[in-house]
DNA sequence: ATGAAAGCGCTAACAA
DNA sequence: TTGTTAGCGCTTTCAT
């Protein structure tokens, strides 16, 4: 059934030892150009393609990167996976992507699989309830560099790159206070993960440096059922927040709901503002203002951080995408 | 650097073949008992991970799947992938992802890499723009199952999953028929691909074989941005249309922002109804009313038809999910 | 119950 | 310029 090309059946058609066939597919110098010609020619017709797991056992490079995120289908890490994949084609590799489901167990399994496939390196969004990073950190001491994104361990040396949580909710709190707003509703997630911890500190702090103090209220949503019923709540108040800060785009989804359901106006009657990759604020009119953080180029960074580890870098670091301040008109 | 460990070194320690290392880990019948422990022990104690590559190479059983989409962060992939990235773990298989981005070269190149890595079969998704499927076809010949999904190749003899165009657009038309509507504008995508064919046809079909028979404006709008200005044109006219109906969650979004822009309320000024994936329909208030053409069963569909090629089914078949109406509140 | 040996497809050091 | 050989890690047939 299933007949592939080897080298040793092309050696046999044309009488040549399957060395030569190796080293004249590569080009190898000492080959004469003749019967290098020849044996592309058959190579082409036969559609010869060389056996990546020989290849790999063989030379001990294999030429394929693991990714493990929660879920592939979820508002950021989709534009993650892009600019990975991207540059592995770009860079002759291939990816090999897990999905967590935010089990440990799972990822645990999944570490396992890559190992298996002994992959080149590791890219990996750990759970919220990963308790344990020592797998992972074992991998990268024993060469396999592994480089966590977006929620990473708070251990101090292993390579990390993240969105601006700093930055992003300075921007934002800055864009809010440079407009005097009298009242702020802002919308935070689960108080447990770091990230929500970043913004929220960095969020409240430019609040209290700042000489015009708005009235603040923080609330906390799990999910953008929590965070619609928040606003709702919020917005139908006699004094009701004239301004809606959203930490992430699950809460500014959850949140939009409330407000059209509300009628009020945006951004003359409420105004809002998120911090989000970009595809959600772009889905109203008017556009919601927002400060970026884009999983496209933590993409990127991820894989010019790979590539640093693979060339010997071992300078271990915490790398972030700059957040900058995008205007919808919601504010 | 990249200390593994093998049979071979597990046997050396044990002073035992690495036959019997390989047989007590796959609990062979013939080893005995105690044996099977000591070499458990130590292969634990020692994180033995058994190389795929190797094992591939000698069994020649790959156990991973190729998949090839347009994009991996476009509304309906991401689910699809999902689907499909779950039942692949179900079943201990490994999913290779690779994004075309539209490109028919880089496509081909991906073929190529599907072949190199042995995979055990292929998803593929072609590009708008694919001529040829043939080498799709040949690798199926060879032994590769191949199943495309949602852009298939006209082409009869293949293994065919797509969601159920003309079922939705049917279902869409007829939500719209039962409500007594006025005049009715409709959003269509690019008239060049099939799927936009397919769902014109079957929607128009609907409208003529009705006793009531609404105004019917049909609009062909390529990106969201089209189907924004289109909306809004529309909308602006003295006799406005009274329903709304877009093909795609893309010509959906666009046109959201036209009718949130126009202040129109939904549904008593102006309805809307969409064929959708239900991601975007569930972003507004009220919640758009869809007829629905899910990734995530259509992916799961996908893979029951891999593991049927797989186990020998060579029935070349057409399938696809049935599409529910799903209410949102918008129409 | 265990071992020896061949071989999957490939590369590379060494020979000729 | 080309061939021979060993070996990557593993499975499996055939001994013992």
């Amino acid at each position: 059934m299933k007949e592939v090309t080897t080298l040793k059946k092309i050696s046999e058609i044309l009488n040549l030892s399957i060395s030569t066939i190796s080293r004249a597919l590569k080009d190898h110098p000492e080959i004469s150009e003749t019967t290098k010609e020849r044996v592309r020619q058959l190579a082409t017709k036969m559609e010869y393609v060389p056996d990546a797991n020989a290849i790999q056992l063989r030379t001990n490079n294999s030429k394929i990167f693991g990714l493990l995120v929660p879920s592939v289908s979820y508002y950021f890490y989709d534009s993650f996976i892009a600019a990975v994949e991207e540059e592995c084609t770009k860079n002759g590799y291939s990816l090999l992507i897990l999905q967590s489901g935010d089990d440990p167990t799972t990822e645990i399994n999944h570490l396992k699989l890559c190992r298996q496939n002994r992959i080149t390196g590791l890219f990996v969004c750990i759970t919220p309830h990963t308790k344990d990073v020592n797998p992972f950190l074992k991998l990268n001491e024993s060469g396999t560099p592994v480089i966590f994104f977006d929620k990473v361990p708070s251990y101090e040396a292993c390579n990390k790159v993240c969105t601006a949580d700093v930055d992003a909710a300075r921007i934002s709190a800055n864009a809010i206070l440079s407009k005097k707003k009298k009242k702020v509703l802002a919308l935070f997630g689960n108080n447990h993960l770091s990230i929500t911890k970043k913004r929220l500190a960095a969020f409240t702090e430019a609040f209290e440096k700042s000489k015009s103090k708005p009235k603040l209220v923080i609330c906390h949503a799990l999910d953008a059922d929590e965070a619609r019923n928040i606003t709702h709540e919020n917005l139908s108040l006699k004094n009701r927040p004239d301004t809606i800060f959203c930490m992430s785009d699950e809460i500014l989804s959850g949140s939009m709901k409330a407000i059209q359901q509300s009628g009020l106006k945006v951004p003359e009657e409420v105004s809002v503002i998120a911090i989000s990759n970009g595809f959600i604020p772009k889905l109203y009119y008017p556009e919601v203002t927002y400060a970026e953080t884009s999983g496209y180029k933590l993409g990127k960074l991820a894989f010019t951080r790979m590539m640093a580890c693979l060339s010997g870098s071992t300078f271990i670091q915490m790398l972030s995408v700059e957040s900058v301040l995008v205007e919808g008109g919601s504010l």
